[in-house]
Order: C-alpha cells, then sequence, then structure tokens
DNA sequence: AATGAATGAGTTTTCATTCAT
DNA sequence: TATGAATGAAAACTCATTCAT
C-alpha cells in the first residue's frame, strides 16, 4: 500500500504479478470454500481476500465452478505431492504402517480445509473431484505402499491373515478423518474440547494403537 | 376446480391437513437439505417438492434456517429414539459390542440424508446442532454402553485393558461413517462400486472384524 | 396512486392484478425493445417503465429473452387480428388493391415500434420470429387476397398479366415498410422531415399510384 | 518468445504494421458491428477477430462508439465511391434508369453488411449517420441523376409526368433494400428461401420491371 | 506499437421473505 | 390455512475502458 523506498521506483515491487494475483486468489478461494462451502462461498468475499477486483476471478478462471475446481487440483496436486515424497523404504512392516497411520493423521491436522472441502464434494456427489484428470491415479502410490507393507508383514509373521489393503486403507483414512471432519459435533456430544493439544495426541496414539492392535496375528 | 356438490362446500376432503402439510414440508426439506447443503438449499424447491405453497415454510416454520433446524431435531429425535430401542441386556459383551457395531452401521446406511446432513453441520462448526435441546444427552445412553460393555469385557478377560470407551465411541463411528460419507470420492479413488450390496456386505463383516480384533486382550 | 374512493374500501382498485402487471410489462418491454434493441434493452428500465419490481419480468416471462419473445407474441397476433378483420369483399379488384395498400401503409404509420423491433429480429436472422407457432400462418390470409385481387383484376383486364403475388406482396410492403423504417437515414440524406403530415400524405398517395399505375395491362 | 537474433532487435519482420492493424480492425469491427447491432457487438470480439490486443481499438478509435463511427465513414465512402463511378451518360432514360435501378439491387445483395448497420443506425434514430461530415453530400450526385433521368425522359415521352424523383429515389431503394433487410422474416412467412441464385434473379428483374412499368406514359 | 493485467460500473438473475386476498 | 403476487437485497457475471510494462 505505502511504498517505503523513494529512491528506488522501478524497484517498487508486485504491481502487475499475474501470478501472484492468480495464487492469492486461490489462496482466498480455497479458505472461502472450505468455510461456505461451494453454494455458500461468494465471489466478492474471494476477491475481496485476495485484495483484488472481482473480474480477475473470472478473468484468471471463468467462474465461480472454475476458480472451485482450480482450488480441488490444487489440494489433488499438494496430496499427490505429500505422498510421494512419502517413504518407507528400509523400514520394516510395523514401522512402516505406524509412520503411513501417523502421516496420514497429521496431514488432516495440518489441512482442515481439505477436509471441509472433500466433505461438500461428498455431499454433491463428487461431481467435481470425478473430473480431475488422472484422479484415480491418485490411489495407486499409496494402495501399492499399504498392500506390500501388510503383505510382507503378514509374511514376516508380524500381521494377522485376511485384511483386505483397501478396506485397511478405508479404515485407517476413516479413524483420522472422521475425528476432524466430525469434530464440531463429537465436541458437543463428548462435551470436551477434541482439538486440544492433549486431545489430538490422545487421538492419534489410539488410532495407531487401534490398527496396529488389530493387525496383531 | 370446481366443487360438484353444492350442498357440502366444506366437507371438500384433504383440503387442508396441518399436520400433513408440514409433514410433507419437512420430508422435503430433508431431501433439500441432504442433497444441498444448508446454503444450496432453495425454499422454493422444499415448496415444490412438498406440493404446497411457498409461504406455508414460513406459516409453519418461520425461515429457512428454522425449517433447516427443525429437520435436524427430527433427525435427532430419530436417533434418540433408535438407540433408546436399542438393547443389549442378556448379551455377552463379544455379542452385545458386535451388535453395537452392526447396528451402528446399518443405521448409516438406511440414513444417507442423517450423513449428508450432519457433515454440511461440521463444515459450518455445528452451529445448529449445538442449540439442539439437551442434545449432549444424546451420548448418555451410548456411552453408558459402551462404557459398560466394554469394561464389563475387560472384566472378562474378553477384551484388552486400556481402550478408552469415547475413544473407541469414535473410532466405531468412524469406520462407518466414513464409509457412507466419504463413498462418492472413495469410488472415484478405488474405481469400484462401494455402494452394491457386496460391497457393503464385506465392509460391515471389515468393520465388526476389525473392531473385535482391536480389542482382543 | 391516489384513491379518490374513500367510502369504498374493498373497491380499491388495482392492488394485485395480475393481469394489469402482466400487461404493463408487455406495453414497457415493447416500447423498450422497439428504442434499443434486444441487446440494448434493459431489464431495469422495463420495470421501471411499468411501474414494478424488477423481479416480476422474470416471475411472469423468465428472463429477458422470453419477454422479448413475449412481444414478438403479442405483436404477431396484433397483425393476425388486423388482417382477419380486413375485408375487401364487395369491392372490385382496383378499389380492393388500393385498399391493401393503404392499409398496409396505415398499419406500419400507427405501429412505429412494429417495423422497429422487426427490423432488429431479421439482423438477428429472425432468430425468435421462426419459433413464433404457426409463423408462416400470417402469410395465408393475406396472400391469398392478394392472389385473388390480382388475378381477378387480370382477368377483368384491370391489371396486366404476369406480375407473381408474391412478389406484388413484397414490394407493396417495401414501398411503405421501408419509408418508415429508413426515415431517420432518409431525412438526412433528403434534408426534409418525412414524419410530417404533409409528407405523410405526400408519400401514401405516392405509393398507390406508383403500384397501380404499375400494374395497368 | 524469446528473441534469439541479438543483434537485430528490430528485424522482426511485420510486426508492428499499423496500418494493416487498423484495417484488420475495421473489418472486424463491420462484421461484428453488422451481425450483433452497436449495442450488442462486443469489443473483445472486434479484437479477437481481427486477432490483436483489445487495447488496440482503443489506441486506433478512441472507444467503442469511435470505431463504430469509423465503420459508418468506411461505409459511406464506399457507397460515395461507388456512385460517383456510376456512369448513364450517353444512355437514353430507359436505359439509365433499368442501370439505375439493377445497380442499386446489386450492392445491397453485395453489401449485407451494410444494410444491417443501416437498419440499426435507423433503430436509433440514425445519431451517428447524422454526424457524418458532408452526409447530405451523399443525396447529391444520386439525386440529380435521379432528376435528370426522370425529366429527360418525361420530356422524350417515355415517362409519365407527375412522379416526383425523390419519392422515386425512395421507392427504387425500398424495392431492393426491403427484400434484403427482411429477409429472414420474408423467408419464414413465405416459406422459401430468398437468397438462392434464382430468387435474385426473379426479385431483380421484378424491381426493374415494375418500376419501368409504373413509369409507362 | 503492442500486450495483457486490472478496474469499476453496470446488467442479468437469484432468492429469501413479505403482502394481499 | 392456503395461494400467488410482489419486494428488496444480494449474487453471479459482463463489459467498456484504463494502467503498467
Amino acid at each position: 500500500m505505502t511504498d517505503f523506498r523513494l529512491n528506488e521506483p522501478c524497484a517498487v515491487p508486485r504491481r502487475r504479478d499475474p501470478a501472484s494475483t492468480r495464487r492469492k486468489l486461490l489462496v482466498a478461494a480455497r479458505r472461502e470454500f472450505s468455510r461456505n462451502g461451494l453454494a455458500g462461498a461468494r465471489v466478492d468475499e474471494i476477491a475481496a481476500q485476495a485484495g483484488v477486483n472481482k473480474q480477475l476471478v473470472y478473468h484468471y478462471f471463468g467462474d465461480k465452478d472454475a476458480i472451485y475446481f482450480a482450488v480441488l487440483e490444487w489440494m489433488y496436486d499438494e496430496i499427490v505431492q505429500h505422498e510421494r515424497a512419502f517413504n518407507v523404504d528400509g523400514l520394516d512392516p510395523d514401522q512402516a504402517l505406524r509412520k503411513l497411520i501417523q502421516s496420514s493423521f497429521d496431514y488432516l491436522e495440518q489441512h482442515p480445509d481439505f477436509v471441509a472441502i472433500l466433505n461438500d464434494e461428498n455431499r454433491n456427489d463428487a461431481a467435481h473431484v470425478r473430473n480431475l484428470t488422472h484422479f484415480a491415479d491418485i490411489r495407486t502410490p499409496l494402495l501399492r505402499i499399504f498392500s506390500r507393507t501388510l503383505s510382507q508383514g503378514v509374511r514376516d509373521g508380524l500381521f494377522r491373515k485376511g485384511v483386505s489393503p483397501e478396506q485397511l486403507y478405508i479404515s485407517i483414512t476413516a479413524l483420522s478423518y472422521f475425528y476432524f471432519s466430525g469434530m464440531p459435533t463429537l465436541s458437543a456430544i463428548l462435551g470436551k474440547d477434541l482439538k486440544s493439544k492433549s486431545a489430538l495426541r490422545a487421538r492419534r496414539k489410539h488410532v495407531v494403537d487401534f490398527v496396529m492392535q488389530s493387525l496383531r496375528p
């Protein structure tokens, strides 16, 4: 707003920075969509939060749906990147699985907007997510790790037989995801604050234990 | 259009049936809110689906928020009633817990609109649910059953020690709830239809097994 | 605006008069569309001119295109009615044709908005007019009269042979229509006011003479 | 994107061709205005069709109205040039008039965008056309030819007396102009394709005959 | 001369809500 | 109790125009 460097007129930073504008819009949109859902989100609010003219939403993305879609793509890219970075090489199945569970928990804790937006998508029958190019590819790396870890654990006598890797994948996700996604209602029902440091620590431990105990031979 | 019985102008049957009208509005509203969320739902659509005039929404409920709240109360009553009817007397802890898990799964399967609406509530920080009178009471009966069953199972040497009944309650709910709530996205990720008869049966079995195995001493 | 009959509370006229509202909207729309074309017309302006809330345009018609279409239908009905009322029975071909020409001239003079809207339609390739139900029916009565009058005049030795009734229909319309439709430009080119009483009288006479002279045997 | 010839930065050929750019914009604008009218035309579309940046419309012309005006001037110049090239010297009045009528018909057939834009101008009360410098001059040459031809024909006993050259000018124009301007609606009414080769030939002949017959003594 | 980002005012359309009967 | 007209505020989206490079 105020320019503090009087002697460097050409160094005035960030006037006309399309990449930055686009990014600011996406950040604001992600926030707005996660708070209010697709239907409840306001284009005006997105622009205001991004600190730019409303028309730029249309200039960069086309319409409300399109920027929503761009947010989904962004979230998707983040996850793919996160999972690509994930590495359990050298760990025994027990350690690998613990790490997987914790990683899943931590990711959801750190990305509450992801949880919120995904819930809205699911209510809407994943209408947009379906159209993400190669969306299904998301499963390959993670499921492969699950499968390999599980079968190796079974072979090593660490895990019991008969557990489907897909069901296990759903269950591990469920145990963390629902905690965050259902937190407001759960807090009301249980009458306690579930997002306190200690509550989070307790839940994280419970999830790991719950799964590992279930897999005992 | 034209009434052919001239002598009984008031005998025209079923025009004016307040109770029925109210019920039809609630049914339509539940459907509309579950499909589109609070923000996305349309008062026009609710009235149209109920087959009555839009003004009656305001006549019976006050405003959009109020009918949404009425839907929440209705859902809440249903659950309370369902849980009140729930009975594990005479069952040993193992059987009781299995029944609890299955019951939870079945209830969610049969009430997809409940799942959808609750998700929207959670995104909105449970703003309305909080205001349900005695909402917290919902926990008492169910948690008491959990606690009793769990501690008795531990005492009987059927279940391992150290599992918090609250965490167990969350986990059991999570394993079923997330399956339904995340179904559209999960289907896309896993590339299979999760709402088929066989998929539902498999998941139900997995959830019961997963929990029971985890509780082994 | 002001109610002058104080003693008849139930006679207070025109609060809630849907038919009147719809009519007022149509009148305002016809005016607005004729002045500014479909693209240039403003829904706001239509509502303001009708003295009602803008939303009523959508309530009664759907959208801007729909009220435009309704205006076209109205104009079409007017013409059909006008032509249906047209009667040359008992007149000899010469008199009948003169009457036809004058009637055509007079109708266009009295309906300048018709001319303006039709021009816009034509620029837009008659996109809407095409969809008027039975639009083609408009030709039947008028063309039939032309054909009959013409052939009878030929038979009676009043008119020369070899004139196509369709060409004649187009020409008679053209001679009047273009005068009104092109009036602003023509006035500028010729440097005189073409809509003055005397100019109109002169043109009307010219058109009749021009056609009748042309048909001489 | 990157220029690889470091020593001839300005030698990049044909980027920057002001005259060509201006021309391309005018061509695109004429097309756009004729299709959509002044109100319906889009500056974006004009630039896109011209294949240049939108800002150049403002650079070269000022604003939307100004480029519209430039199109009118262009059309006006074309007509003036066309009429200046027109020559009936050495022809007897009969032949001269036939040539005039045919020329008028042919010009309109070949310039449908002229017809479209003029219609829009007329709906708008010729607001822009009025301001064309020396616009009225357009009449001088053509009307003079009409007057001379007509009076000479009367003198020669070829044409009847009492026909106003101005009315004749309007009528001749009307008979051709309306055919093209009203073609979409007329086609719909008459149920036939009026722009086919044979239909055009028939109309052209009819117009010439119609006028010449009318002028018989 | 040329580009594309950025702006603000406007324009259509939607929607919850109230009014009159 | 029931209906449909009517309203005003707000929302999405458009568009001519200007700015910065």
